[in-house]
DNA sequence: CTATATGCAAAAAGTTTGCATCTCC
DNA sequence: GGAGATGCAAACTTTTTGCATATAG
């Protein structure tokens, strides 16, 4: 089969709106009565990640938390903090900042890494 | 004393250049001579970063480094992936542009990490 | 003397690896 | 039968906690 564990830790990530670390996806595809091994859902994800199906980040504590993104291309994320919801939007405002305060600075081949995060309307309303 | 131990770590940080992880920080003590266990590196940097006098952020492999910021205001770090030296930039275009889509999307009380990577200028002529 | 700071060792939490088993071809 | 997929348990890494000792005031 290949992949079959593998297309199950890709679509509980689908499935959901926003990050999900590898140990909540664990906890959905046990929960929804798969016998898949913690292990294997680390070893798929890092399959999808390395393939570039989905991205990672790291939560403030230390986990590395997982997102099924729609777009192959460069760009970033809103997140809620609230309910987790992700959008992702362009930042061509922000490549060329970045772009251009290194080469200010002499720095070359550059990379970043930028997540907005706040509170969604819905969870705004919500919480007053 | 009260922060004896404290402010070998606060010296530590303020004598490096770039980003260093607590492990990194506790070896650079104990290779100074000092007799400063890991635990009290922690619980500095810990209370460091609680005062707001170092920032934290993590590495892509989940571990925590720590950097003393010389100042209070909101910026951003430019860092060499090579050399680890950082400058800290600001980055007005970066805040209205995440401002902007934040807004756009309705999420409110936003917050946002910037972190650009790149080679300096010195280690890129080292490098090659 | 009392409160805080410190250090060592053990405990957690998350992630990875070793190894035997199972499935597909 | 052979290669890759899978699961369990053990190993690892980073960070935190428990507890006894040392130090400041």
């Amino acid at each position: 089969m290949t992949t079959t564990r593998r297309n199950a830790v890709r679509e509980a990530l689908a499935s959901c709106e926003g990050f999900r670390s590898a140990q909540d996806i664990y906890a959905d595809l046990r929960a929804d009565g798969s016998k898949i091994g913690l292990t294997t859902v680390y070893r798929a994800l890092q399959a999808l990640s390395d393939s570039g199906e989905v991205d990672v980040l790291r939560t403030a504590d230390g986990e590395a938390v997982y997102r099924a993104c729609r777009s192959e291309e460069h760009h970033h994320h809103l997140v809620c903090r609230a309910c987790g919801r992700t959008v992702e939007v362009e930042g061509p405002a922000v490549e060329s900042w970045a772009d251009a305060i290194a080469t200010e600075h002499g720095f070359v081949n550059i990379t970043h890494t930028v997540e907005v995060f706040g509170t969604c309307a819905g969870c705004a309303r919500a919480a007053g």
